[in-house]
DNA sequence: TAAAAACGATACGCGTTCGTAACGAGATTG
DNA sequence: CAATCTCGTTACGAACGCGTATCGTTTTTA
């Protein structure tokens, strides 16, 4: 429905989360590569990388790039499309799902902390 | 006070954010530099090297790097301590502030979005 | 079936970041 | 003073990411 939540509120959320991911040793992912994590596990599939290219507004190879490091982590895989050879399907993957399981609790930890 | 918020709900929000963020072509910061970049804005100083490297669990030479590269974008900026002349003091700049700010709008547009 | 288009990956040159180790400047200790 | 410690930076070689251009494969079009 929607949660109300003041831009400061949401700054401390972020920054408790933050620092405990990276003191938590978690891949040192960029926004592109956490952003297209997300979409692949958030959205309705099926995401290919001309899709997602065109959703993050980002070129081609750059989407590739980001299936290979989150590949490399077990965090995605790649299928070929059976009715379109020429596309790739990025799917889940269970190291994935738990990964982005221990951010959202890390975030919601965070909420529940937050005082600002 | 703490804001009740589900794993789920957590998702969506950051998918939210961190999709309409990459599409905005804002600067593709590391976990690491978006971690050192709030912990800047959002906690007390003063800020040294390694105050932050031990906060982030990471090594001084990437705290350099991190500020190397917000200093390039404007958004810290160095100073040196004048008790500790060894010291730096890492410090907001107005830049880092407007990026943040638009960043915290983000997200609570994201949430206020939010269905999950 | 031949030509064109679409898909994802690769090649390239460049810039950034990594961790480890060493460095210079400044502060502290004896 | 000189020796030692602390602070942040730099050096180094390796790994990674960027955008543009191109490639091989597959599908669609004429």
């Amino acid at each position: 429905m929607g949660i109300e939540l003041t831009p400061n509120q949401a700054l401390d959320i972020w920054c408790r989360a933050a620092v405990d991911g990276v003191k938590r040793d978690a891949p040192d992912l960029s926004a592109r590569q956490m952003a297209l994590l997300l979409l692949v596990y958030m959205t309705e599939g099926p995401h290919t990388v001309r899709g997602l290219s065109q959703t993050l507004n980002i070129s081609k190879p750059a989407v590739t790039r980001a299936i290979d490091r989150l590949s490399k982590l077990e965090m995605v895989r790649r299928k070929s499309d059976e009715a379109d050879r020429r596309s790739v399907l990025v799917q889940r993957t269970v190291k994935g799902s738990i990964f982005l399981r221990e951010y959202s609790e890390i975030v919601a930890s965070a909420a529940m902390a937050s005082t600002a």
